[in-house]
Order: structure tokens, then C-alpha cells, then sequence
DNA sequence: CGCCTGGATGTCAGCCGCTGCCATCACTAG
DNA sequence: CTAGTGATGGCAGCGGCTGACATCCAGGCG
């Protein structure tokens, strides 16, 4: 006889990831996850915050990996270099094995505009983080706040483009960040910058 | 004798920035604000589809700037040329005097996750549909989402600096947008790109 | 062996966001 | 004068979320 089965919080994203995919978010009631697997509502509400997080959970890691290819970047880097390093560390937390199990997270968040804003948010929150640890590598702080979200932006729209396509995730970063030097190398060329 | 008082949407708005400002967000309910001016909370929900809706009513009309800016972009204009046309535009959107206003309604916003999460949203969508504007003009689909994304950022952190800086939202936005152009010329030099 | 402590859980009451449904109440077109 | 028409009010009800308190059981300790 155990006090309680271990592991609640996963078996609850398990649980509400499964229900989600069928019945659809709003249609499926917080109390009817943590009833699936033997909790009551209370409980969920213990472990996340609210019912949306529940899909949100782990993104610590993420962060940690891209403050360790910040880290990992040379002294002399400049920031979008940096930038650079953080996405290659970056995409070692989604292996191809994974990219079923996104799959099915992402379509779920697609349907749901409230799911929308709070991937939204968690990859602002991402963003503010590299900042800050840029500016603790003593970059300029506009040219931080620039190259945290620019460097975001890519991971965004890299992660998208890796679900549906078979390429590796580090391969389409490359890709796409490499476009953006291009597209902002094409608009030197015409609007040069006045001082600098 | 009237129907009604006319411009419910309008004095809802009014009314709700002013107790968010004073009582905070979450100690504000949809009721009290109905209520202050002579509404129902039933009435509430009709003009704005949830709660924090009431303080981001009017984006359509930035919207319509942006588009505008886009427009205005002669055709032979590279993707990130077009978006710098398109923030030029935005910019006339946000005349010094609008600064109080804008900073008391900031405030709140910064007070209340939630809220920062429908403002990021708005900016998300915003940046959606400059997108969408950039592909009707032909251009590739990868560069137009990096180059409206990056716009927005750029638009983003700008009217940022415009709350705090007593400086015009077109001139941070030009300084903004060079910064950007600048590291990613930087980025270039070291890490050229592969195959184009 | 029995007491005690602590962390995870259960129970319950209650607020508030939000919605559907129907009634009301001017005002207006005909 | 009558039949709409559009904004509003009233009301019931669900679900998200919270605070306060009780319970339960493994492990430590005497």
C-alpha cells in the first residue's frame, strides 16, 4: 500500500495532453484530468498554476539550455553570435524522436487561442532571460534586448518549420538565421546605417 | 429622455483604466466597471469579449497603420525596407501627446501577467498580418514572416524606449531599427552566410 | 511499539469570469 | 398605430481558481 501513486504532475500532462487532443481544450474540464488519473481538481490546481500550464511544464530546461549556449559562446562573440550559440544548444533539446510528441502538443495549441498567448508568452519570457544574460556579458542594453529576441524570433519560427518538415532543428536555424543576415545585409545595402 | 447613453465602449474603456490604475486589475471585477458607469456586467461582455480586452480596443486601427505603411512601400523595396516603411507609418500613430495616456495604461499592464500575455498576443497577430501583406507582395514566405517579426520587435522595444525617453516614436524607431540592421552586419562579417 | 511530524491529498465553500436565454424598453419605419 | 430593431437588464448556471481545514501514511525517534 503507497500513501499515493508518484509522479502526479506527469501522469496529469500525460492525461490532460491525451484529453486535450480528443475532446479539445475548453472542452475538457480540469476536474476531468485529475479525475482520469485518480486526483481531484484541488490537486491539479497544486501542481499548476492554472489550466493552461499544464501543457507548459519543463520549460525551465529550455531556458537552462539556452543560457548554456550563451555561456558557451566565446568572450569576443558578438551578440548575435552569441545569439547564434544559444540556438545550436538550443536544438539539442528537441531530437527528431521528439518531434511526434510536438507534434501533437503544437496541433493541440493551435486550436486554442488561449493556449496561443501563452506559448507567446513563455518564448517572451525565454526572450527577457537571454537578455539579461547578455547584458551580464556586458552587451549594450538595447543591442541585448535587439539580439534576445531577434535570436527568438528564429527559434520561433525554426521550431515551426521543424515540425513540419524532416530536417534536423539545428539544420533549419542555421537556415532561417542565416536568411535574416541576409535580408538585413539586403537593407544595409539601400538604407545604410547614418552614424554609427 | 434617450434610450441609452450613447458610447458604452468608449466610457467602459475610460472607466476601466482608471480603476485598474487605482484598485489593480484582478481587484477590479467586470461588475464595478459596468457598474461606475451606469452598465451591467452582462453589458460589459458584450462590448468586449473578455475581461482584458476592455484595455486593447482600437488595435484595429494600428493595424490599418501598419498595412498602410506597407502599401506606401515603393515595389522594388526589399522585405525589411517595406517594414521600416511600415514602422515610419505606425509611427504617426503614437503622437507625443498620446505619452501620458499610453504610460498610465502601460503601468497597468506591466502590473498583470495576464495582461502582458494579451499584449504580446496583439503584437503576435499584428506581426501575422504584415506577414501576410509582405507574401501578397511576392515575397518569399520565410522572409516575410523574419522580416514582420523582426519589424515588430523592433516596433516593440521602440515603443518601449517612447514611454520612458521624451523622444518622437519615429526617431527611436529609426535608431532601433539601425541597431538591428548593425548587429546583424556584425554577425555577417564573422559568420558569413553559407550558400546564397 | 507507539507517538509525532511532514508532505501530498481530499473536502468544502465561495468568488468571479463568462455565457445562454428571454424580457424590456425606447425609438423608428411603415 | 403597429411592427419591428437594437441596446440593455435579469437570471441561472458552468467552470476556473482559491483559502481554510481535515486526513492519511511513511519515516524518524524515543
Amino acid at each position: 500500500m503507497v500513501r499515493w501513486q508518484p509522479g502526479a504532475p506527469e501522469r496529469l500532462q500525460k492525461a490532460a495532453l491525451e484529453l486535450f487532443a480528443t475532446r479539445g481544450f475548453e472542452q475538457t474540464t480540469a476536474a476531468e484530468i485529475a479525475g482520469s488519473v485518480g486526483l481531484t481538481e484541488r490537486t491539479f490546481f497544486r501542481h499548476f498554476s492554472d489550466k493552461r500550464e499544464v501543457l507548459f511544464h519543463g520549460q525551465q530546461q529550455l531556458v537552462r539550455t539556452f543560457l548554456d549556449g550563451v555561456a558557451a559562446a566565446p568572450p569576443s562573440a558578438a551578440p548575435l553570435e552569441v545569439v547564434a550559440a544559444a540556438l545550436r544548444s538550443a536544438s539539442a533539446f528537441f531530437p527528431d524522436e521528439r518531434r511526434p510528441h510536438s507534434r501533437l502538443r503544437q496541433s493541440v495549441i493551435d486550436r486554442n487561442p488561449a493556449l496561443q498567448e501563452r506559448e507567446r508568452h513563455k518564448l517572451t519570457t525565454l526572450a527577457t532571460t537571454v537578455a539579461d544574460a547578455l547584458r551580464a556579458r556586458g552587451v549594450d542594453d538595447l543591442a541585448a534586448t535587439l539580439a534576445a529576441e531577434s535570436g527568438i524570433t528564429v527559434f520561433g519560427i525554426s521550431f515551426t518549420r521543424w515540425l513540419r518538415e524532416e530536417r534536423s532543428l539545428a539544420d533549419i536555424s542555421d537556415e532561417v538565421f542565416g536568411e535574416l543576415l541576409r535580408l538585413a545585409g539586403e537593407a544595409s545595402r539601400e538604407h545604410p546605417p547614418a552614424r554609427a
